[in-house]
DNA sequence: CGCCCACTTGAGGAGTATCAAGCTTCGTGG
DNA sequence: CCACGAAGCTTGATACTCCTCAAGTGGGCG
C-alpha cells in the first residue's frame, strides 16, 4: 500500500475570486482554485474514515473506490475515470477508500467554491447521478449475474468507445467485431470489483480464451474476437 | 402489479411564482409547484425506461427501486423512506422501475423548478450522496457477504430509529436489548434485494429463530431478543 | 541467471440454488 | 361459523456453482 500524496506535485497558482454567476464546470477547473495533483498508480487517494475537506476531478487516468470488512474482505465500489469527480460523502468523512489505478492527474476542489454557484452544483449533480446509475447497474451484477456473466460484463465496461449497455447497437453490420483492451487492473483488484476470488476469474478469463472468445495478445492486452457475441452472453441481452 | 398511479390522489392549488433565493426544501416541498400523490402499497410509480420528466420525494410511506434482466432475473437496488428523493436518471429516461412497498405520499417535483435555486439544489445533492453511501454498503453486502450475514444486516436496517451502522454504539449498557420491527416486505422482495432466493432467506430465518435470535410474535412482527448479538453477526462489526 | 510476484491450474468441499412437497394464513362464501 | 381455495411461506433432498487450499507456471527485473 502506498501512503497519501506520495509521488504528488501540487501545482500552486495565485488565489483568485470566488465563482461568478454563470461560470461554466471546465472554466471552473481551470481556474487557480482548483489545485493539481500528480499521482503514481496504484497510490492511495484517502482512506475510508478520514476527513472529507475536499473531493475531486480526474482529469487524467483511472481511479477506484473500494471499501474493506473489519475481517479484510474487499469490495471495490467504484470505477473511475476522465471526467468524473469523487470524494463527496454524505457526511464529513469518506465512506470509502480510494485509489489510483494508472499514473494520473486529480484537480482537488473545495466544497464550499462550488456550493456558491448552481452551474457548478448542477455539473456536481450529473456526475452523482451517473454514478448512481453506474452502482444500481453493479448492484445488479453482484446480486443477479453468475461469475461468467460478470466478467463478460467487466470485459464489455473495458471495450474502448462504448457506453455501459452500447454494445452490439449502433454499429451496423461490421463483419468482425473484435475489440482490443488493455486490463490496467490486476487479478486481485477485478475479483474485488466482480464479488469473485481471484481464482475464478482467472478460470473464467481461461475459459474465455479457451472457447476462442478472447486472444491474448501480450501480458496485460486482451483482444475479443468477437464482442457482440460475448456481450450477448453478460446477462444484459 | 398495480398499473401507472391506481389509487392516486392529486392534490391542486393554485400555481405559484418560481423559487425566491434562500427558499428552503421544505419550504419548496410544501408549495404548489409540487403535486401530492397518494398511493397504495404495491404500486408502481414508473418502469425502467418510461421518460423522466419529474422526479418525486417521499412525504410519507415507503418505496422500493428495482431493475431486470431480460430473462426475469430482478434486484432491488434500493430502499426508501420520508425525505429521499428518487426519480431522478443521469439521462433522459428511468434506469430502474419503482414501487410502493406501503400506502404511501409522494411529492411530484418538476427537475426545472429545482435547478433554478442554489440551496434547493443542495438538498437535492445531499440526498443523492446518502443514496451513493447506501449504493456502496449495499454492494459489499452482494459481494462479499454471506447469506446470513445479509439477512442479518437487512434486519439491523430495519431497527427503528437507528441509522446504518449506528447499532451497538451510543447505547449505554441496556441490559436486554430487543427491537420489534414490522416486516412489510415479502420474503420475495427481501431476496431479490439481499441477492438470494426465497428459500435461503426463510430457511435463514427459521435458522435464527431456532437460535433463538429472533421471536415471531405475529405474521409481520419480528422481535429481536438480542440486537447487539445480532448485529455483530451481520459482517460490520 | 535466478528470484519474486502475479497468475494459473487442480482437487475437494462449503454454501446456495433448484426442484418438489407440505404447511400457514387469510379472505371468501356457503 | 366453518369449509374452501389461493397465495405466501417453510422444509427437505439434491445438484451445482464458486470458494478454499495447495501446488505449479511464467514473465519481469535486479
Amino acid at each position: 500500500m502506498t501512503t497519501l500524496y506520495s509521488a504528488c506535485d501540487v501545482s500552486e497558482k495565485a488565489p483568485q475570486p470566488a465563482a461568478a454567476g454563470g461560470e461554466t464546470w471546465a472554466d471552473f477547473v481551470r481556474s487557480a482554485r482548483t489545485k493539481s495533483l500528480r499521482l503514481a498508480e496504484h497510490t492511495i487517494v484517502y482512506y475510508e474514515g478520514d476527513p472529507a475537506d475536499r473531493f475531486y476531478e480526474i482529469a487524467e487516468g483511472a481511479v477506484m473506490l473500494f471499501k474493506l470488512l473489519p475481517d479484510g474482505r474487499r469490495q471495490v465500489v467504484g470505477l473511475l475515470g476522465p471526467g468524473d469527480v469523487f470524494g463527496l460523502p454524505a457526511g464529513e468523512d469518506h465512506d470509502s477508500a480510494s485509489e489510483t489505478l494508472v499514473p494520473s492527474v486529480l484537480k482537488a476542489i473545495e466544497r464550499r467554491d462550488v456550493e456558491a454557484s448552481v452551474d457548478l452544483q448542477r455539473h456536481v449533480n450529473q456526475c452523482l447521478l451517473r454514478q448512481i446509475a453506474a452502482l444500481r447497474d453493479h448492484a445488479v451484477l453482484l446480486g443477479r449475474k453468475s461469475a461468467f456473466e460478470r466478467v463478460a460484463s467487466y470485459l464489455m465496461r473495458m471495450v474502448p468507445n462504448r457506453g455501459v449497455g452500447d454494445h452490439c447497437r449502433g454499429r451496423p453490420d461490421v463483419g468482425v467485431d473484435e475489440a482490443v483492451l488493455r486490463i490496467t487492473m490486476t487479478r486481485q483488484e477485478i475479483a474485488d470489483y466482480l464479488g469473485l476470488t481471484i481464482e475464478t476469474v482467472s478460470r473464467i478469463i481461461s475459459d474465455m480464451k479457451r472457447k476462442g472468445y478472447l486472444v491474448a495478445d501480450r501480458q496485460d492486452r486482451l483482444r475479443i474476437t468477437d464482442v457482440c457475441h460475448l456481450c450477448r452472453q453478460s446477462g444484459m441481452h
